[in-house]
RNA sequence: CGGAGCGUAGCGCAGCCUGGUAGCGCAACGGUCUGGGGGACCGUAGGUCGCAGGUUCAAAUCCUGCCGCUCCGACCA
């Protein structure tokens, strides 16, 4: 993509509603626009981010046995009514009214709907178990919407839902989503620590929260050191294998948010312990037959018997990562991206566009590159040197490399690594075959 | 929802207290110079001062109501 075309309003001073850190940089770096309180437009820098999150999801998920699917966003208040959240879920429901008089809502959540689909469709125990999800916008009206995307009233989640036939399969289920939760973060470049979660009127223990670790994080958290050793990708994982153990190695260490956590009672001495802050971006849990009762969501047993189903739901807040991710990766210059969900992965910058020689090797790098199917942000905008590398830094593609003239003279070009900042005066073939080392 | 603050050019802000018809920096546009980390100079354009009402000879400024946005707190992907 050639940045002069590109519609990248990117900003020098911080517009004045941005307080935190991420969503500064969301608004500097031309990735999305207010609409009003917590509603946010998508600019194609911030929209191309948003697809890459949504892309390893979908990957992930699938990777882990779910199928997706897409429900809508409007429902009617008729189903809700019959799960009884319809009057429960507070005005943080918005209703809306058809032509015909009839009660809808913006759904905050598709526990109902899915339910109603698994109960029409789904006769036979035969037919379990099934994970199904979709990445669809919420809405919830948030009393106090704040820090940008983290939490904004209208906001891109996906949400996933399984069905079996009883507790000990749906633990199974639960445990897929655990460690493929584990994996999904660990893929986006953060650190992802699973904590026991409060798990509503059902009990149990089965009801995580998901929490990546990020200096300006809402809650501090203390977690067992070993927590942060551990790599979640770091085995092959059989999804049809029994993932208690490895469960059960992540939940046995120490993990609490600060609501939770009792330094009383806590196991861990001072120095096997850290304490940092932390942004939730996922939660699962099992709630058995809460949905399937009411709406009848039943399957034929071997003898006839029609038996409830059990149900879990499996959130990862996708929108929120976007912001979670600038969260835990970035510098006074701007936003570091780690490289899998990068808006491109190379910042090719022209020092003197225009210049024929410079023009020539850009333009040459640009191809070769985007042959090999690399995405590359190409810089070749008459703007002065401190603007490009400014605007570069600022929107943090992985790679910068960097065609000038006093280079291209001698031959070399500059490749530069954002995160780290190391740069290093490369002939363009050696520059060229390290990008795509590394990227292909 | 309780508490606090803000709304003046695209963005960041001053002016308001003490009423006299709007200004600064950046950005934009035209030009000259410049050219490896947000450069310099000259010029140009851009405003229902959030909205409505009131007080006054006169309102960005004082008063009332409304709307919007932000922050702190209780709640949440």
């Amino acid at each position: 993509m050639r940045l002069s075309r590109y519609f990248l309003p990117t900003l020098k001073e911080t517009p004045s509603e941005a307080q935190i850190v991420s969503h500064r940089l969301m608004l500097r770096a031309g990735m999305v626009r207010q609409a009003s309180a917590g509603i946010y437009s998508w600019l194609p820098l911030g929209f191309r981010v948003l697809k890459k999150i949504e892309n390893i999801v979908h990957e992930e998920m699938q990777a882990a046995g779910a199928q997706p699917v897409l429900m809508p966003t409007l429902q009617t208040a008729d189903l809700w009514r019959k799960s009884g959240r319809y009057d429960a879920y507070g005005p943080e429901m918005l209703r809306i009214r058809d032509r015909h008089d009839r009660d809808l809502l913006y759904g905050p959540t598709n526990e109902e709907q899915i339910t109603t689909i698994m109960r029409d469709d789904i006769r036979s125990y035969r037919d379990l178990p099934r994970n199904l999800y979709h990445i669809q916008w919420k809405f919830r009206d948030e009393i106090r919407p704040r820090f940008g995307v983290m939490r904004g009233r209208e906001f891109l989640m996906k949400d996933a839902y399984s069905f079996d036939l009883d507790f000990e399969a749906a633990r199974k289920s639960y445990n897929i989503m655990f460690v493929s939760y584990l994996r999904t973060y660990a893929r986006m470049g953060l650190k992802a620590i699973p904590m026991q979660a409060d798990s509503g009127p059902i009990g149990g223990d089965l009801s995580h929260e998901f929490i990546i670790l990020a200096d300006t994080g809402e809650s501090a958290v203390y977690a067992d050191k070993r927590l942060l050793e551990m790599d979640p990708r770091a085995d092959d994982i059989d999804f049809d294998a029994d993932l208690e153990p490895i469960v059960k190695q992540w939940t046995s260490l120490y993990a609490a948010t600060d609501e939770k956590h009792d330094p009383a009672t806590c196991p861990l001495s001072a120095d096997e312990m850290i304490e940092a802050r932390g942004i939730e971006v996922g939660h699962i849990f099992y709630f058995g037959t809460k949905y399937s009762e009411p709406l009848g969501c039943t399957v034929s047993m071997p003898d006839g018997e029609k038996r409830l189903l059990h149900g879990g739901s499996y959130g990862i807040g996708v929108s929120r990562l976007v912001g979670g991710i600038i969260e835990a990766s970035h510098d006074d210059a701007g936003i570091i991206w780690p490289d899998v969900v990068a808006p491109f992965d190379v910042a090719l910058i022209n020092l003197k566009s225009g210049d024929e020689a410079c023009d020539a090797v850009a333009n040459d790098l640009y191809a070769k590159l985007g042959d090999a199917g690399v995405e590359v942000l190409h810089d070749d905008r008459d703007e002065r040197a401190g603007v490009k590398f400014a605007d570069m830094d600022l929107i943090g593609l992985p790679w910068q490399l960097t065609v000038g003239p006093r280079g291209v003279k001698a031959g070399t070009v500059e490749l530069k690594r954002r995160a780290g900042g190391e740069k290093h005066e490369l002939s363009i073939d050696s520059a060229l075959s390290r990008i795509l080392d590394f990227e292909t």
